[in-house]
DNA sequence: GAGCACTGC
């Protein structure tokens, strides 16, 4: 591996540390435990990796594998990046918004290293900023040149290299069987029919191996699982037999792993797949790759501020990475449904995704890491001037900037610190005036999760009478603290019969799995939980709770979401006060059948039509009173 | 009466 060899360079000398970055935390938990026994060394040592809440680095670590996240979130305490030497961007042509931002920074980042490297003459490997926490701060201190090394996949290694001011651009032959790439001879209008069709046909006329559709979501993929089983019941007697194994993000990891077992002896496994097999996890046994050539993307409108799904078709990158994956243990083939003209057609690479979601967060971090400028800012691929100002306004009407779009102190410094949506660490910041910090830190730990409640169709019922034991009348917030303080509660009973952690794991799952919550979610929410409640004990702020008052708590939910608040109409429908659009409550609240006038909402979706999720019903009047600034001057 | 690809701090 590439870092071993800076290693061996001596590019650790007097403490000095390669960083190597990774979009995905597997990724940097795999590859650290791999050189790490090449290395014959013991992970935590010598190479170690640190992710959001798992750190496995020592003093000693001088080979550091980590998440490009990560190594924002470090530039804030550190802006220099003084303790590396080297930083390793690998899969940079994913481009990420955090992939993206850290390139941005690394090559100010590199530029300022160098200024004072020069400037100093004499290089030092101690610089002191512990006063300061910005770039612009770190003027006149001695540190050694940033060394870069961009890893990409794509074929435009041409726009790294510019973008780094003409860097050398050295290939390396991936190692890769040939894949043989079909197509349509006419258009499909149904991909989902063709997917089905060339299924059976290689099913029944190629050779031995097995089969990865890529499909756009869960429901293509449980649709086209049933249209397989129904067709596969019309086999010949004598063909061997299909074996289905859907894989999605959301899928309970136990079921995931089916996809990665051989099939049972006498069949061909079908993996039924969404984009987490192009490039998240690895299928063994793939020799034959269908693509219908369609996507499900986030896509963001920075006049409304909404964010949405759609399906678009892929790039041509995207496209050769899912061919690729035929290739992986032989020669492989891959079936494009698709004309070879269309294909000529695609766009060269996806739209990075800075370009297409909110930078509320991008802004805020730049803004802390001293980056005045944002519309100035050089990032490789500029996201619309609109979208920038969009993130500015909403930072202002958040009281994270002033109005001359400077960093405001002390909340705007807080919000920074948070990793958390901007929204959510204001509404922080406003529950400890409120005094109730309590609830509202588990109400953004189950908001900045996925999904909390697991709804099986086959169990509709069930689930749904689970869920009754959690509801409140007020809204989903509380009913969320409710579900959060029962999980809390359960631990604590296995806790106090002295059950060791893993006993205490094995039996909140047995409740999660009782009660309909997704297990991982809640975790994860847990995670996140005691992670904020740190950051804002060191802040200062008390974990006051105001215990039965949920009138203090719905006017503190106002007070932190007046911007998401809406109007019930003569019709039924809502009216999003902030931008006037008209909205409909989701069936999943607890409000829904419910006539709320007034209600304040944490999601915007559109889908059939625009849904607002995660609701509380509140007083109109309150948002008068405790949004003045914004709510004063209409009626 | 809906349904959401994938990441990440």
């Amino acid at each position: 591996e590439l870092p071993q060899f800076l290693y061996d360079g001596g590019f650790c000398q007097d403490g000095k540390v390669i960083g190597i970055t990774q979009p995905r935390r597997v990724a940097a938990v795999t590859v650290a435990k791999r050189v790490a026994e090449e290395c014959n060394d013991q992970l935590g040592r010598k190479v170690g990796y640190s992710i959001r809440f798992d750190d496995s680095t020592s003093n000693a670590t001088r080979i550091k594998y980590m998440t490009d996240g990560l190594l924002l979130r470090e530039a804030l305490l550190d802006p220099l990046l003084s303790k590396y030497s080297v930083i390793v961007v690998d899969e940079a042509h994913e481009r990420t918004v955090h992939t993206d931002v850290l390139l941005g920074l690394l090559k100010k980042v590199q530029h300022s290293r160098c200024l004072h490297a020069n400037k100093n003459g004499k290089i030092s490997d101690r610089p002191d900023h512990s006063q300061s926490s910005t770039l612009k701060a770190c003027q006149g201190i001695k540190i050694a040149p940033l060394k870069l090394i961009i890893m990409s996949a794509s074929l435009d290694a041409k726009c790294f290299s510019d973008y780094f001011g003409g860097a050398k651009a050295v290939h390396i032959q991936g190692r890769q069987y040939p894949v043989d790439t079909l197509y349509t001879y006419q258009p499909e209008s149904d991909y989902l029919d063709a997917t089905l069709v060339t299924i059976f046909q290689i099913h029944l006329e190629e050779g031995p191996g097995d089969i990865l559709a890529f499909l756009t979501g869960q429901e293509e993929i449980e649709s086209l699982e049933r249209l397989i089983q129904e067709r596969a019941r019309q086999l010949p007697a004598d063909s061997s037999k299909i074996w289905i194994t859907p894989i999605y993000s959301s899928l309970p990891s136990e079921q995931q792993m089916n996809a990665f077992k051989p099939a049972p002896s006498g069949a061909r496994k079908v993996v039924l797949a969404t984009n987490i097999a192009e490039t998240s996890v690895t299928i063994p046994g793939i020799k034959y790759v269908i693509d219908p050539g369609m996507v499900k993307a986030r896509a963001y409108n920075p006049v409304t501020g909404m964010e949405s799904l759609i399906i678009i078709p892929v790039s041509k990158a995207q496209a050769l990475q899912r061919s690729g994956r035929a290739g992986r243990e032989g020669p492989g083939k891959c079936f494009r449904l698709f004309q070879e003209c269309e294909f000529d057609k695609l766009a060269e690479s996806t739209i990075p995704e800075i370009k297409r979601c909110n930078l509320a967060n991008v802004v805020l971090q730049l803004k802390a890491l001293g980056i005045d400028d944002i519309i100035g800012f050089d990032f490789m691929e500029k996201p619309s001037r609109t979208s920038i100002l969009k993130s500015l306004e909403q930072l202002i009407l958040l009281g994270a900037l002033t109005d001359d779009y400077k960093l405001s102190d002390p909340v705007g410094k807080q919000m920074a610190r948070l990793p958390l949506d901007p929204m959510y660490s204001k509404a922080l910041i406003v529950s400890n005036e409120f005094k109730c910090l309590e609830e509202m830190l588990i109400v953004v730990s189950m908001l900045s999760v996925e999904s909390i409640f697991f709804t099986p169709r086959e169990k509709l019922e069930e689930a749904r009478a689970a869920r009754k034991s959690f509801e409140s009348s007020e809204g989903d917030h509380i009913t969320l603290v409710n579900v959060y303080r029962a999980a809390a509660e359960c631990l604590e009973k296995s806790k106090n019969a002295n059950a060791k952690e893993k006993t205490m794991e094995k039996a909140l799952n047995r409740w999660c799995f009782e009660n309909f919550i997704n297990y991982r979610s809640l975790r994860h929410a847990r995670d996140v939980h005691s992670q904020i409640q740190g950051h804002v004990q060191q802040m200062g702020l008390n974990l006051s709770s105001c215990g039965d008052d949920m009138v203090q708590f719905r006017r503190c939910l106002t007070a932190a979401f007046f911007l998401n608040a809406a109007m019930r109409q003569p019709d039924g429908s809502f009216r999003a006060l902030a931008t006037g659009q008209s909205v409909q409550m989701h069936p999943s609240s607890v409000l829904f059948r419910t006539k709320p006038d007034c209600v304040i909402f944490n999601e915007l979706v559109r889908t059939t039509q625009n849904y607002v999720k995660n609701l509380t019903r509140i007083d109109p009047l309150w948002l008068a009173e405790l949004a003045p600034q914004y709510y004063a001057t209409e009626d």
